[in-house]
DNA sequence: GTGAAAGCGCTAACAA
DNA sequence: TTGTTAGCGCTTTCAC
C-alpha cells in the first residue's frame, strides 16, 4: 500500500498542500466546499498524517513520557490507568520508561528529553536517585515535568503524593494500639523521600509512645527477592525478634508471608504484619493483610492534569503545587490479634 | 538553555553539517581528528540529536507501540517487563496503549500507526476484537506486528503464546483427580481466542470424563466488578451449584473469594477455584490459589525478540512462527480437599 | 480563498 | 576527507 501524505492529495486535487493542510486542520481561510472535497478525499486514500513531520515543524510531539521504576505493582499500574485516561482525551501519546530503581537508567532517559522527544514529563523517582540535577537540568528545557508519589523535596514543580510522613505514622500507631511494641520497619532506600518521611513518621510514633527506636528494626531491602528473603529471615530470626512489621512497598508483602511460613510464626499473632500496598488481593490473603493504601488512580489522573496545565499554557505555574491526598489504613486480620 | 543542533557544531568548528551529522555517526568517511573535535564539543555543548527529524528523513522512527488491554495484571506487567529488557538493549522507544477490551480503541489505535509512529507493534487483543483487518491492514503498510497470549488464528504473524487448549484441559482434569465434577468456567469473552480454546480444552476434559458440558456453568465476565461479583454469585447461589470453578484470568480471583467468603463457601471444601494467573501472592492467599501460570517475562521477550528481527531484516519471515510456551499448573490449597 | 516558498533538524547522494 | 544540495512531510508566513 502507497503512503498517502499532503501531496498526494493536492495533487488530486489540484491544489497545494498549504491548502490541503489547513483543510484537514480546519482552517477559516479554506472554503468549505474545498474543506468537503479534502476531508472525503483523505477519508477515502485513509491519509493519516506524518506525527514527526508535525513534530519537527510545530516543535511539539504530542507526547507524554511516563518514567517509574517498575510497572509490576498495583500503584504504579493504576497510576497509569490514572494517567492514562487523561492522556487519552488529550489525543496524546505515552512513552514509557521503567527505571528499575537505577538511578544511571533515570538520568540517561532524561538527558534523551532534551531532545524534544515529549512535550511532558511524569515521574516517579527511582530508590538510587541521590541529586536532581537531571531533572532541573531538563526543566531548563522547558519541558514540564511532574514527579508523583517517589517525589523530591529539592526540585521545584509539581507534586502529587500522599502524606507519608502521617501514613508512617498512622501505621506504627496502629500496630502500637493493638499491642505491639517491637515494630521493624522495611525500607527500600536511604535516599528516598518517601521512604525517609515513612520512617519518619515510624520513629515519631514510637518515640511518642515510649518506646525506642532501634537501629536493628529498620532494615533496607532491595529489588532482589533472595536477598529480600534472607534479610527478613535474619530479622525474623534475631534473638529480639519483633512483633510487627511494616513493610514500606507492597511487593515486600509475599516475601514476609512467605518467611512467616517458612519459619512457622502465625501472623498476627507472633508477628504482626502491615503494608504499603494497593494489591486487589490485601483482602483475600492469609490473613488478610492491613494496608497503607493510596488513591492511585485519583494521583495518576491528577498527575496528568497538571502536566498538561503546563503544556497547555506554559505560563502555569507547575512549582507551586502540591497536592497532597490522603492515604487510608485498611484494618484487616493481618495487625489484629483476635 | 538553547537548543543545540546539528548547525550550532557546525558553524563553532567551521564545518558542515553533514560532516558533524556523520562524525557523530561515527562514519569511516570522517578523519579522527574532525571525529574528536566534534564529539568533544557535542559532549560539551550536551547536544542530543532531535529523534523526529532524524525519523522524519530515515523514516524509521526508533520506537515500537505495545497495545494491551490492561496493565494492572501479573502477566501484562511482567510481559512488559520482559519486552523492555529486550527493548532497552536496542535502544529503542516504547508506547504504551491500553485498550481496555475495546475493539473500537483497539483499530483508531492501529490505525494511527499507518502514520509510520513506530516501526513494530506487539499486540495482545481485545476481548471485543471480532475482526484483524485493522491488524492486516497495518501489515499492508510493511509494520510488523508479534501478536503474543491473547492471539487470533485469523492473522498471519508471528504468535507467542501458551498452549491454551491443553492448559484448559489440564486444569479441568486437576479438579476432576481430585474429585471435583460440577465445574463453572469463567470466560471473559466469546470471542477471544485464547478464552475459546482454553473453554475447549475444559469441555473436552469434561467429556472425556463423562461428565456433561453444562451451559449454566459456563459463564462469562467483563471488566465490571459489580457485574461480575454479582455473576459469580447468582453461579454459587443456584440450586445446582458447582463445586469448583476455574477463572480465565487473573483479576476474577479477587472476586471469586470474596463472594464465597460473604456466602461462607470453603475453598476448596465448598467450592475449589484455579486461575490462570500470574499473581505473586498466589500462594499466601486463604488458601493459597492453585494457578495455570504462563511464563509471561519470556514471553514479552521473545515476542520483542522477533518483532527486532523482523525490523532489523524485513525479510524476516514473521508469519511462520508460532512459539508456543508451556504453561504450568502449580497445585495448592485451593483445588485440594484435605 | 488559495498558493508559493521557506524551513523545522537531520541524512544521503553526489561533488569537489 | 569535507561540503553542497536536496528533501523527508508538514506548517506557516506572506503574497496574490
Amino acid at each position: 500500500m502507497e503512503n498517502v501524505n499532503l501531496k498526494t492529495i493536492a495533487d488530486k486535487l489540484h491544489l497545494s498542500t498549504a491548502t490541503v493542510s489547513k483543510a484537514l486542520r480546519d482552517s477559516h481561510e479554506i472554503s468549505n466546499e474545498t474543506k468537503q472535497r479534502v476531508l472525503h478525499l483523505a477519508s477515502v486514500l485513509n491519509y493519516v498524517p506524518n506525527p514527526y513531520a508535525s513534530s519537527l515543524r510545530k516543535r511539539v510531539s504530542k507526547t507524554i513520557a511516563i518514567v517509574i521504576p517498575e510497572v509490576d505493582d498495583s500503584f504504579f499500574a493504576e497510576a497509569i490507568n490514572g494517567i492514562e485516561a487523561i492522556v487519552q482525551g488529550k489525543g496524546y501519546h505515552v512513552l514509557i520508561y521503567l527505571t528499575h530503581e537505577s538511578f544511571e537508567k533515570e538520568k540517561a532517559i532524561f538527558m534523551d528529553f532534551q531532545s524534544g522527544r515529549v512535550d511532558g514529563v511524569l515521574l516517579s523517582v527511582s530508590a538510587e536517585t541521590v541529586s536532581t540535577h537531571h531533572i532541573s537540568n531538563l526543566q531548563s528545557h522547558q519541558i514540564p515535568i511532574v514527579v508523583f508519589d517517589r517525589i523530591c523535596d529539592e526540585i521545584s514543580t509539581a507534586k502529587v503524593c500522599t502524606d507519608d510522613y502521617n501514613a508512617g505514622y498512622t501505621a506504627t500507631k496502629h500496630l502500637i494500639d493493638n499491642g505491639y511494641r517491637k515494630i521493624a520497619y522495611l525500607s527500600i532506600s536511604k535516599t528516598l523521600s518517601i521512604s525517609g518521611k515513612r520512617m519518619k513518621g515510624y520513629s515519631q510514633a514510637l518515640t511518642d509512645n515510649n518506646i525506642p527506636v532501634k537501629e536493628a528494626y529498620i532494615v533496607e531491602c532491595t529489588l532482589n527477592d533472595e536477598y529480600n528473603n534472607a534479610v527478613i529471615r535474619n530479622l525474623l530470626q534475631s534473638k529480639s525478634r519483633p512483633d510487627a512489621i511494616i513493610a514500606s512497598v507492597e511487593r515486600l508483602t509475599t516475601n514476609i508471608y512467605l518467611v512467616c511460613q517458612h519459619l512457622q510464626l502465625k501472623i498476627p499473632k507472633d508477628i504482626a504484619v502491615i503494608s504499603f500496598s494497593n494489591l486487589k488481593t490485601a483482602a483475600i490473603l492469609n490473613p488478610s493483610l492491613t494496608t497503607i493504601t493510596q488513591p492511585a488512580y485519583e494521583m495518576g489522573k491528577t498527575a496528568a492534569s497538571l502536566l498538561f496545565k503546563s503544556i497547555e499554557k506554559k505560563s502555569f505555574p507547575l512549582d507551586t503545587v502540591v497536592q497532597l491526598f490522603p492515604s487510608v489504613l485498611i484494618p484487616r486480620d493481618s495487625t489484629i490479634k483476635k
